[in-house]
DNA sequence: TCTGGGGTCCTAGGACCC
DNA sequence: TCTGGGGTCCTAGGACCC
């Protein structure tokens, strides 16, 4: 073990981060007798450049160019994912597209292809339960194991990772990074340090020294918002929030201070990280928005906008079982002024006209007369697995409507979404352009 | 430069009930 | 007539993540 009790190994020596700095590579091999002893072993895996590393296997032609990943240059959108060529030229995730046009008009764009990154997901998910069936895909190109008690199996936890590091590159051929630690947070850290192409264990004990010199933005759930607080407290290293008593956290953040004050030491503390992994849940919302190419105070067309939306949230509900109590319209003008505005039904839905009837009314109350907008979203949430109480006659009907709708969603499956549809028969026709939507490759750095 | 889409969790105020 | 406090549901908005 080093001074820092920090463990590093690189697969390659090509790309060196500043983690090189504070931590000693171990060259020639990987030890073979450092065990966790009964503490939880947990892993967190991240594809490098997921979306990028996908589309140079089918094109290797966009190998080492700089290619950004999100939809054309000029269209209304943001960068998805950037090749580390375009990331030299200041290109990052989340970015509007334009503007990564302007600072890198040599940069290929291309609108990407879910699929691919499906298929490849899928094969990593096989690869990981290989070795725990305590899996969970966080995204679509991160996934959380527990690896707790498996070490007769697959040796010490940096063997494992390195064993499953070249695991996943034999199956897909794409790179990955593997945090490896005593909880969910220190795994995820880790593999973010460990990045591109690396692997980080922290052994047990030593998670306060790891985590002391970073800057609090490492730590999940600290954004921009919360980043800039915490500098004007006089915070910015990990460890300086680590030596605060709760109490002052507290003060200055709520319930959210003490979760702060956790993870600052390394714990799964607050929402995002409790619970076992592995466990399947049903999802707590389901939506769909859209934003229009220009803006529209059209009264057909953006009816038509919210059919289609309402129809998209309706299947998803459908192929989940779920229905919804609670359905949220979702407006944003030219100056990007956003208002929601819902309203619970007494009953649950899973109905396309019920949906969309309710975020049409809702619509009609709320839009500022004649201003052109920019987005709408239909939102829906308060789910249950069951239509809940309607009385007998009305049970009946919607029931024999929820059996034309599943018969409507296997058209669609056969003849394409257009096929059938509410938005087609509509007067304004929903004719924007949109394609299924990519999430992007995590924070923008810096 | 002008800012997507799909989620989770948290806060805060008001209504309503006990 | 005025005044409580707690719990739950609903709504709106915001931070954050990928």
């Amino acid at each position: 073990m080093t001074e820092t009790g920090i463990l590093v190994s690189r697969r390659t020596r090509a790309p060196v981060n500043q983690q090189e700095m504070l931590s000693t590579a171990i060259r020639g091999g990987v030890p073979e007798r450092l065990y966790t002893e009964g503490m939880r072993s947990i892993f967190h895996v991240d594809m490098d450049a997921f979306f990028v590393s996908v589309e140079e296997l089918y094109d290797p032609s966009l190998i080492g160019k700089p290619v950004v990943v999100g939809g054309a240059a000029d269209q209304r959108g943001v960068v998805s994912a950037a090749s580390y060529a375009a990331r030299k030229f200041g290109v990052h995730s989340a970015m509007p597209l334009r503007t990564a046009y302007q600072l890198c008009p040599q940069a290929i764009f291309v609108e990407g292809h879910p699929e691919r990154y499906r298929k490849y997901s899928n094969l990593v998910k096989e690869v990981l339960q290989q070795f725990t069936p305590l899996v969970e895909m966080a995204s679509i190109d991160e996934a959380y194991l527990d690896m707790t008690g498996t070490e007769r199996l697959h040796g010490p936890p940096l063997l494992a990772a390195h064993k499953l590091h070249n695991a996943i590159k034999a199956a897909t051929a794409l790179n990955n990074s593997i945090g490896a630690g005593s909880s969910r947070l220190l795994a995820k850290v880790c593999s973010d340090q460990a990045k591109p192409h690396g692997i980080v264990w922290i052994p047990p004990g030593a998670e306060a020294a790891f985590l002391a010199p970073l800057d609090v933005r490492k730590i999940p759930g600290v954004g921009k918002v919360t980043e800039q607080k915490l500098h004007r407290l006089g915070i910015r290293q990990v460890g300086d929030m680590a030596a605060l008593e709760p109490k002052f956290l507290a003060e200055h953040f709520g319930q959210w201070g003490l979760a702060l004050g956790g993870k600052s030491k390394g714990l799964d503390a607050g929402g995002w990280f409790q619970g076992e992994i592995g466990e399947e849940q049903d999802p707590k919302s389901i939506s769909h928005e859209h934003t229009f190419s220009i803006d529209t105070a059209e009264a057909d067309a953006l009816e038509a906008a919210l059919a289609h939306l309402s129809e998209k949230v309706g299947r998803r509900l459908r192929e989940h079982g779920l229905w919804a109590r609670t359905i949220q319209l979702k407006l944003r003008y030219s100056d990007f002024s956003t208002f929601t505005r819902a309203l619970t039904l007494s009953h649950a839905t899973q109905i396309d006209t019920e949906i969309y009837q309710t975020a049409r009314d809702l619509l009609r109350k709320n839009q500022r007369a004649g201003a052109p907008i920019r987005l709408l979203g239909v939102h829906t949430s308060g789910f249950s697995h069951e239509a809940g109480q309607l009385d007998l006659l009305d049970g009946a009907q919607h029931e024999r409507m929820g059996k034309a709708l599943n018969a409507m969603d296997k058209l669609r499956d056969k003849y394409g979404e257009m096929s059938v549809s509410l938005a087609l028969g509509m007067k304004g026709r929903f004719k924007e352009r949109t394609h299924e939507a990519l999430p992007n490759d995590g924070k923008p750095k810096k």
